[in-house]
DNA sequence: ACATTTTTTTAGACAAGCCTAAATCATATA
DNA sequence: TATATGATTTAGGCTTGTCTAAAAAAATGT
């Protein structure tokens, strides 16, 4: 996956917003006035984007995110929500004054800087403007994350990430057949001890303990 | 007040860095090293730096900073070492992830930010690494700090900061018990080889060499 | 003290991102 | 439907920060 200048992920983020705004596509003269960029420059941009194949650009017509250029947007669009939630939870900005510095913030790459702070934050799902933070995967689901202890038998969703990073508790989950990203459907509880049994991928039955499925969050699939 | 660009704030970062450790100018070769980047770009840099009276550069000798640019430094070295104690403090990396990251932080501007990250903080008087941050004005704390090689024999202080932060020197550390705010006293000094036994936190005697000693700075206790 | 090696600088090139000015396309209207 | 108007693209240029290759200066060794 190659990486993005911080020119291109906020021309990125900028069509993201302004196509999300209803329309589906997007003018150069848009973007332009977006990015606070002559339109030439805007031109010049978005032949670079459509070579990456993030965008579908025909001239002299407008602009639309390719499946990939979606997805990298909304990654884009996650750090910045974060960083804006801990702008305004933690520096006590208030929720006008936050998107300029989130601007500058939301092009920090280190992965695990932005998964520590979700973590940090407490996994919100909205930033202080009431937009829904995309998961680590560029999904913009409304839909709630549980932890896997959770779940009621019978249901499913994908495994979005584990509370615990230690060594210890994630080779055990990879010797288990679980890792993030997986389909898991819950088969089984016990109410006694609060141990599950569950379905991976549709293929491999596994158990878990209590504490193990407290450790882990999902993303319910629409049941 | 002229605004720095990133590539230029890294320099002088790093001309600081390399000239805090004693030397009173730096040359080209250790500027491209530190910086990885050739020589020939760091001397165009150097010129554009000299043009901005942010160093004092003399061709084929070397290069010191202006009061300037010190000041300069200064600030760009205070936003680094906040942003890693807020990544050790809060997000739980260990001390020696945090430079890469801080890398990126230090670079973002917005001067809100930095005071309320300070505040938000509880005002660290010094990074993970135990080196001192400097105050909003670019004043560096003025407590004097010495290497542990240099502390007379009956002296005791608080281990401030390393100099060596290879995984391998900090892993040594942990295993003979020393870290970063350990109350430290020198019980005795072997002349021939400068090597110490120390007694760490009034409970456990430790034995290291000249070169370990050399790595460790002391904040003395007024004795 | 001179030759060799190392360090540093200069010269020339290139990519990224922006700009202005001019050309081209699309469209709204008379 | 011809044309004026506005949107968009192209052409050409600039700055920043990098590079390689070659020249120049400094340091080193014999």
């Amino acid at each position: 996956m190659i990486s993005l200048s911080p020119a291109e992920e906020n021309y990125l983020r900028t069509i993201y917003n302004l196509i999300a705004e209803g329309l589906e596509k997007v003018s150069t003269n848009e973007i332009s006035a977006a990015v606070n960029t002559k339109a030439a420059s805007v031109s010049d941009m978005l032949k670079k984007l459509a070579e990456k194949e993030l965008i579908d650009y025909r001239k002299y017509y407008g602009v639309s995110l390719t499946e990939e250029g979606r997805k990298r947007a909304l990654h884009i669009i996650r750090r910045h929500r974060l960083w804006e939630v801990f702008l305004v939870d933690k520096l006590k900005f208030s929720w006008d004054e936050v998107n300029v510095i989130a601007e500058e913030l939301e092009h920090v790459k280190a992965p695990l800087l932005v998964r520590r702070l979700d973590e940090y934050l407490g996994f919100p799902k909205f930033d202080p403007h009431g937009d829904p933070i995309p998961d680590e995967f560029g999904e913009l689901s409304s839909k709630p994350r549980i932890l896997l202890q959770e779940v009621p038998v019978g249901q499913s969703g994908k495994i979005v990430s584990v509370s615990d990073s230690s060594a210890a508790f994630l080779k055990y989950l990879d010797k288990v057949g679980i890792y993030i990203g997986a389909k898991v459907l819950v088969l089984e509880k016990t109410d006694y001890d609060g141990s599950q049994e569950l379905f991976i991928d549709n293929q491999k039955k596994v158990f878990v303990s209590k504490e193990v499925a407290g450790n882990i969050q999902v993303m319910l699939h629409p049941s």
